[in-house]
This record gives structure tokens, C-alpha cells and sequence, in this order.
DNA sequence: GCGCCAATTGGTGTATACAATTTGAGTCGC
DNA sequence: GCGACTCAAATTGTATACACCAATTGGCGC
């Protein structure tokens, strides 16, 4: 048995009672977060295969489930679902990345311009408070934490205007963004991200509307100018042979 | 048994063939359109309950397909799906639809705002068409159709941008959009909308970036005004007793 | 030896059956 | 007469079983 990438989403501690398994309701939001957590995190490779068999003994339960997390996952553009062929990890075109930069930057540089006339005090507190934790898991090289809590700095600016709505968009789009960063190898240093994330505060600290406008475009715009090409549809030698950079 | 309001959902000739009825992949697409083309034209009302079972045989499937429909549907945020209890059209809250009113605000007028920069001869004429359409059906008086219509103008736009995820996510928020007019009965005139229609179009043609931006925002806040407060979660007596409208 | 064809195999798509939970009514007790 | 409790009907949640489709592998023919 080939240890497959999908053996890294284990999350419950191996129930294998067949009968009931604690929370009935919410065993598929389960496997959904882990599978939208293991991506974020950048544990999943784009086009890793999951088979439902597989993630169904993996998490416990039946086919059903998985068929529903998966069929969830699909519609957050997270997983690609091919009749007859089965679920893998959606690998976004070059095209559908732009896409998606293109929206969030439509999105959230008149997020960045409406909040900087409503923000408080007390939230600025709060974005202060996240920028420190971003710090500081750069600092420990905590690669999966960081990454995390880069994406989740645009979710809590959403939440800050008190729009859920927006909120739960721009986090389906920050989903398909970490996808994005992760097949398109991103040069993106961890830091400068970071850095335009403090700018970003500073200039809705001022109530500087036109500035944080601004500023948002031009970080999205700049993650997004640090992907790289990667036009070949994954150079499969080298990817499954490491070690022979020369062959072919 | 009642005339429950699911059997206007109705839409295969009732194939009672048990084995493979056609399509086998997007036989699940097929019920979620459906259910989605209702609550954009307006026949299917909030709050109505729709059973598995009766899904199921409404549509000549089993359940397992209606309950990924559902599932789909609830992601959509077009139903809920409370926990045993069953699947019903969701009833958004007036906060909820300040929320997506504000969401789109924000998305559609700096869809505007990019668009007027991009727009060819040939799209304004494509624009214009649809206008026409527009017209044709509020003159016949087709409630769904001009309903339909009203709604794809704004998804029109989104494609002309070339940008199909951002369409994507405004088809979404147009869905919900029809859902809370529909809850909240929208005063507003088609005619008044295709109004508007028509000067956000005026405005692309003269490239007249800061005018098609303003226009729509206005026009998505003139549709947000029309609707009717309906503060208290339902007025319940007096939609349960039509007649006594002086009760209580 | 190379290429084409067919049977097998794994995997998904759908349906059915069973278990658990909730809702409503009916009844017993106070 | 009113309230609470219990039982039954219905509906959802989950699991299992079967059918179909596609890919692969082995064999056969050229």
C-alpha cells in the first residue's frame, strides 16, 4: 500500500466503533475542514487523487460521507470532481488564478476603503494583535501557522465591516488563493506579505480611505505578481523522480 | 395529500423507468437548477418545507440524488438544512440582506468602474440586446421571465469582464438577492430597474468610468430601499389569517 | 517483436434498507 | 379541565449492496 498523501488528513483518534460516532450530524463539516485545512496549510498537493474508499477508511466512516465532503469541496472549487474518473485536488489554470486575483482585488481594495471610515479603536487593537502572531510564527518558521494566518488577516478585516457575507466569499476565495500559491511555487517571501499587512493597518489607522485602497491593490497585486509562470502541466519526471534533475 | 408547492418543481416527463433514466452524471445538476430557476422566479416562496421524499418522487430519483441536490442548494444558501429536521427555503434575515446588498454593492460597482475601461462596440451592442429582452418581457408581463432577466443583466456584465469566477460568485449573490426580494416584497417596479439598467448602460458606452460606478451603486441601493422593512420575523398572524389583517 | 483486442479490476453512480431522532397525538394522572 | 408523559408515525442520517463506466493488463494475431 503506497503511503498515500491523503494519509496526512487523519484528524479523529481512530474511532472504530461501527455504531455511533459521537457528533452524528456534523461528521461530514469534519472531513471538510480537514481536507480545506490540509490545503490552506499546504499539506495537499494540487491533483493528489482522493479516492473515496481510501478517505473513508481514513476517517471511519462510509462512502456516503466522504461522497458528501467531497461533493462539498467541489463547489468551493477546492477538489475537481470528473464523472466516473473521481475526486483529486483541483489544479486552478493560470487563467482562473488571475481570475480570482482580479476578484479579490475588486473585492478587497473596497473593503480596505469602506473600513478604514468605520473602524474603531478597539479594532485596530485587534488587527495589531494579529499582525504580532503573524510575526511571530515567521519567526519560528511555522510554515503551515503562517500561512494560515496570512489568509486569515483578509477574513478579519471582512469580519471588522461586520459582513459575514463577505466574510464566508472572501474566505472561499482565500481557499482557492492558497491553492493557487501552492502549485504556482510562490516566491513570495513570508515577510514582505507581512510587511504590507502592517502598512495596510497603518494606513486604516490614519482613516487614510484613498491609502488603504491602495495599499490592498497593490498587495494582492504583488502576491499575485510573484507566482511563477509554470506553464507545463507539471513536469511529471521530475516531480516523481527527485533525484534525476538531468534526466530526459 | 396537499398540493405542496415542491410539485411545481416538476421538470423530467416522469420517466418511471427505475434503471438509467438518461443522463446519469447531472441528474443531481438537473434538480438543483430547477429548484434554482423556481426561487429566481419567484414560485418557490421562503420557508416552504421540501421533503426528501416527496423530492424524490416529484423528480423520479431516489433520495440519495435529492440529498446531494440539497446539499448543494443549502451551500448556495438558497435552503437550510437543519439538522433532523429536514430542508426548507431559506428565510434570510434583514441583516443577512443588508449583507448581501452590501457585498454586491461593493463587487458590482468596481465591476463597473473596470468595465467601462475594457468595454468594446461589440459588448455595448450585446448590452443592448439584453435590454431589449428586458423590455419585451416586462411588456408581456412575464413575472419570470423579466425576473430571470432583471437578475442575468448583472451576470452579463461579470462575463463581459471576462472574468467567469467573478461571475460565478455573482450569480450566487443574485441568487440570494431574488430570495430576499421575493421575502421581503420589493416594491420596486421592473420597469424602474430597467431604468436603471438602461443609464448604467449610457454611462459604459461614454467610458464614463466614475458615472457607470456611481449608477450602480445606486442602483443596487435604490433595490435595497424598495424593499419592505417586514422587521418582525413574520408577521405570522397576518400571513397565516389573510382576512383579518385588524387581529391581535 | 510490436500492436491490437478483450476480459478483468478497481472505482464511481445510484438505489435500497436500517437505525436514530423528532414530532404529533392520545392518554393517564392530578 | 389542564398538564405531562408515553407511544407511534414520519423523516432524516448512515451504511451497505448492486450496476455501470473507465483504465489496465494479459493474451492473441500479424
Amino acid at each position: 500500500m503506497a503511503p498515500t498523501a491523503a494519509s496526512r488528513l487523519k484528524a479523529r483518534p481512530a474511532i472504530p466503533g461501527p455504531s455511533r460516532a459521537g457528533p452524528p450530524g456534523n461528521a461530514t463539516q469534519e472531513i471538510v475542514d480537514a481536507v480545506t485545512a490540509a490545503v490552506i496549510e499546504r499539506r495537499l498537493m494540487p491533483g493528489t487523487r482522493l479516492a473515496e474508499q481510501s478517505m473513508a477508511e481514513i476517517f471511519g466512516v462510509s462512502r456516503t460521507i466522504v461522497r458528501q465532503a467531497l461533493n462539498q469541496l467541489s463547489r468551493d472549487r477546492l477538489v475537481t470532481l470528473e464523472p466516473a474518473r473521481g475526486a483529486s485536488v483541483a489544479t486552478p489554470s493560470a487563467e482562473e488564478a488571475r481570475q480570482v486575483f482580479e476578484t479579490r482585488a475588486m473585492l478587497e481594495s473596497e473593503l480596505a476603503r469602506r473600513l478604514s471610515q468605520t473602524i474603531t479603536t478597539a479594532q485596530i487593537a485587534q488587527l495589531r494583535h494579529h499582525l504580532e502572531e503573524e510575526r511571530a510564527a515567521i519567526a519560528r518558521t511555522d510554515v503551515p501557522g503562517r500561512t494560515r494566518l496570512l489568509a486569515d488577516f483578509h477574513i478579519v478585516l471582512a469580519r471588522l465591516l461586520g459582513n459575514e457575507v463577505l466574510a464566508e466569499l472572501l474566505g472561499d476565495l482565500l481557499s482557492r488563493s492558497s491553492l493557487i500559491s501552492l502549485m504556482y511555487q510562490s516566491s513570495m517571501s513570508a515577510e514582505q506579505s507581512q510587511a504590507e499587512h502592517v502598512a495596510i493597518v497603518d494606513a486604516l489607522e490614519r482613516r487614510d480611505a484613498e491609502a488603504a485602497c491602495r495599499l490592498m491593490g497593490q498587495h494582492i497585486a504583488s502576491v499575485e505578481r510573484n507566482l511563477q509562470p509554470l506553464s507545463a502541466p507539471v513536469d511529471l519526471a521530475a516531480v516523481l523522480r527527485p533525484g534525476l534533475h538531468l534526466a530526459s
